[in-house]
DNA sequence: GCTCCGGCTGCTC
DNA sequence: TGAGCAGCCGGAG
């Protein structure tokens, strides 16, 4: 693990990815990849999974919003991260085929 | 300190 | 349109 992040920038890489997230209107969603490029850290996609996944499940984040750059939801579909996405998915018009999403408007 | 495993991405075929 | 592959980065064992 060279330290490309130093545990500052990592803490400051965690908070911008949270309050991008925070940021992310309703009926909106957002890829792993942009959420971190828009952080300021390009090609972190993966880390931001992994705090998404540290996320209390009482959170007020809209992490449901947070899909792959294929928008698909990336949990394996007998999770229960996976029906709670969907669940909170659908209820912000969306609508979920499989592990794809589709945008329940103008369609 | 090395190796393997992820809620990924983008390019190719 | 969809599957395959290599690249990336941090964390855990």
């Amino acid at each position: 693990m060279g330290a490309p992040l130093i545990n500052q920038a990592m803490k400051h890489f965690k908070s911008q990815v949270l309050l991008i997230l925070s940021e992310v209107p309703f009926g909106s969603c957002i890829s792993y990849g942009e959420l971190a490029k828009q952080a300021g850290f390009p090609g972190y996609g993966r880390q931001v999974g992994q705090l998404m996944k540290k996320l209390p499940k009482d959170t007020k984040l809209p992490w449901h919003r947070v899909v792959n750059a294929q928008r698909r939801i990336s949990f394996a579909e007998n999770t229960d991260g996976y029906l709670r996405q969907k669940e909170k998915l659908e209820k912000e018009g969306w609508v979920i085929v499989g592990n794809k999403l589709t945008l329940n408007e103008g369609k």
